[in-house]
DNA sequence: ATATTAAGTGGCATTAAGCCAATAATATTA
DNA sequence: TAATATTATTGGCTTAATGCCACTTAATAT
């Protein structure tokens, strides 16, 4: 007879006879997805699996929850990528949780996928130390044999990127302040999968005063004119667009 | 010393001797906040707890994960919504999840919100049968004590509920069908918590070719024009504007 | 016949993007 | 030194979509 079946008079008395290990038990984990851009391609950072299940194989950085070291979903995603990666991200994002009976051989799986981003990092900070973590380029990741579902895992977490870079200025944070306006566009192109229209661009970021200028740079040819530097004002990493950009409607 | 510490060869002998038990023990549920409209008003189901903790209390309906009957999140939304109020819904999706170590009483909890939208249905079929369950008005729901953290899991599917119906046809699943573009749009006012000028809702909808045409059917106040009656095209639900209705901005 | 109510539409203004080309500023080459 | 190539920035017209206010149409009640 569990605590479910026994009548109790107070909620405490209740709590004193509640064993959780009389109830089902699951796999409980986090998954990070995490991109950058090298070279204004799409870039995934992922391990290779040191243990079983699923050994050797390809994985988003992640894994279990431990209940004695993470507060909450967020704190387990954070302490799971640095812990697999040597990676830390400033910008991350819960995209959807995933929990079924079969995509886990040892028993009914939950994993809650986050995505981040992070400015392109020189690959010595890549740590390489810890547990074989690399970057690759997402169209090459794609056609990889992954871990689980993790392949899919990936890719939702591409489409809401996708999504998103439509109408709000996530792409920002693939970039290294400062930046110029063309490396801004190439950001939103490359995470949209489109072109854009460089006027249209360049007002619609104007329009929306995110930036402050903070210099001029050279050109990316090495000649040609001069560029506006810019760093994102405070607060603008909360801005919508009224317009999806881009949209093939 | 456990699975993780021993060496493996195999994949097989790994699993052979992985037992579950041996883990970090998790409360795993789904809740669900489903929506309907009554008198052109937001309406949110809520059920009175039975059982510790919290009994007493209202809350979202939902509950733990039953390995042996779920295959997935999806049917267990599904299935805890049925059991606890004997409601069903065509319009289920998963919104976030929440997990940390403090939010119940009994242990390390994570619980997957979904929100649903049903068109209205008479106060008799709410079953009063089975759990109490009732309909609120969300305004008044948002005044109410709720067990656990459920008030604010309930507010984050309104949040997403509000700025979904911004860009996508959301608000058409509180429609039982047919129905006029007068109530249309009244039900995507409610939603989006703003007026909607009626030109533009109607070019935009009409532009849009979403709905069909299916008779006509008398004025909401038993005089005046008679209005179109429509029903949604197959296919409109995954219908997303590239603008934003009744942005602030 | 007139007033009221509800649904539907006209048409101009405003906002935001699409497009193509032009200008400005720099380095390289002849 | 002038011409050319390259990169960044801007001009300005067109197109698309919404905002707004008023108007017309169509029905019922008085």
């Amino acid at each position: 007879m569990t605590t479910q079946q026994k009548k109790y008079t107070s909620e405490k008395e209740y709590l004193k006879g509640y064993d959780i290990k009389d109830y089902d038990s699951f796999l409980v984990t986090v998954d990070v997805s995490i991109f950058t851009l090298v070279d204004n391609e799409l870039h995934v950072l992922l391990v290779k699996r040191g243990d079983y299940p699923q050994k050797g194989k390809w994985a988003l950085p992640g894994g279990f929850i431990q209940q004695g070291k993470d507060k909450n979903l967020h704190d387990a995603a954070l302490r799971k990528l640095l812990e697999k990666t040597g990676v830390k991200t400033f910008h991350l994002e819960q995209v959807s949780t995933f929990g079924d009976a079969k995509r886990d051989p040892r028993g009914w799986s939950i994993s809650t996928l986050y995505m981040g981003l992070i400015p392109h990092v020189p690959t010595a900070e890549t740590s390489d130390s810890i547990e074989e973590a690399k970057w690759w380029p997402y169209e090459e990741a794609l056609r990889k044999k992954m871990a689980y579902d993790h392949k899919k895992l990936m890719q939702e977490a591409r489409e809401r990127l996708k999504a998103k870079s439509g109408y709000t200025v996530l792409p920002m944070y693939l970039l290294k302040a400062p930046f110029t306006l063309t490396q801004l566009q190439q950001a939103f192109e490359e995470l949209m999968d489109t072109t854009i229209e460089k006027k249209s661009f360049r007002r619609r970021i104007q329009a929306a005063d995110l930036l402050e200028e903070v210099g001029e740079g050279l050109p990316e040819g090495g000649r040609g004119r001069m560029a506006a530097l810019f760093k994102p004002k405070k607060g603008s990493c909360r801005h919508a667009f009224v317009r999806r950009f881009g949209s093939e409607e």
